[in-house]
DNA sequence: ATGGTAGGACGCCTA
């Protein structure tokens, strides 16, 4: 059962629509998870996929902000479009489609950013950031004989120190703090979630998915977050036969901030 | 220590 899926905050795929074919023609995944699309449904680029080969598209997507879509070249049915924290923001999109005889769901996310301030009494963003970490608890693995689970997303949390350019310089910025990277790594674990990108590339190796826009070089300076994961239910990882992180996403013309990361399975 | 850039939609929010 050879599958390959990937995740990518594409930041408005209208406008990284050519990106977006660039990196479908050149690594042909079987399933696309995209984050901040940015595009109302009646809105999104439906045709450019079909055309792709992509005909199977899910999204969920509003005006302006936030949004998430799954696009495939294998038929794939909608499970749920869950909103979090009581409020609307589209975050949260999962599908299911069949793999060799298995049916996989496949949960893609937008964890909130959570602002600048690491105090939830006076940050209402980043309070709702753990309050949505809580919240996601409630997502576990279906894990059974003919069901496998995968979760991938943009979590905006870099949670282990190799996760970050400095784990010193980090442990009180948004994304890094200890509250934040605690909390993913103890629902991770305690869901029974395996970080397969974790598992392919060792712990102790610098890996980011993330360069922000506001960096002079940011390939130079290199101060990457990994903020973007993939994650699976343990009888899947066996299955794990490579994963990459397209860092050379990050220079392409007029990029998104993040790169797409590619699990494949055999 | 601070400010730096980008997108959506058109003054300002979000990242």
């Amino acid at each position: 059962m050879p599958f390959k899926i990937a995740t990518w905050n594409i930041n408005s795929v209208r406008l990284r629509m050519p990106l977006v074919q660039r990196f479908l023609e050149e690594y042909q995944p079987d399933v696309l998870c995209l984050q901040e699309t940015k595009c109302p449904d009646d809105q999104f680029p439906s045709a450019a996929f079909r055309k792709l080969g992509y005909n199977y598209i899910q999204i969920h997507g509003q005006k302006g902000y936030h949004g998430v879509a799954t696009v495939s070249r294998r038929p794939l049915s909608v499970v749920e479009k869950r909103t979090f924290c009581g409020i609307g923001d589209c975050r949260h999109l999962s599908t299911e489609m069949e793999v060799g005889g298995r049916r996989v769901l496949i949960h893609n996310f937008y964890v909130p950013a959570g602002g600048d301030e690491p105090d939830p009494e006076i940050n209402p963003k980043f309070r709702h950031k753990l309050d949505f970490l809580k919240e996601m608890r409630g997502i576990r693995p279906d894990q059974t004989a003919d069901t496998a689970t995968v979760l991938v997303g943009d979590l905006n949390i870099a949670p282990l120190e190799t996760d970050v350019w400095s784990h010193r310089q980090l442990l009180n910025v948004v994304s890094h703090t200890p509250v934040e990277t605690e909390g993913l790594e103890n629902l991770r674990s305690n869901g029974g979630w395996i970080d397969l990108m974790r598992r392919y590339i060792p712990p102790e190796e610098k890996l980011f998915t993330w360069w922000s826009y506001r960096a002079r070089d940011w390939s130079l300076s290199d101060r990457g977050r990994r903020l973007d994961h993939i994650w699976s239910s343990a009888d899947l990882a066996p299955f794990l036969t490579r994963v990459e992180v397209l860092r050379a996403a990050r220079g392409w013309e007029r990029p998104s901030d993040h790169v797409p990361v590619i699990a494949e399975f055999g």
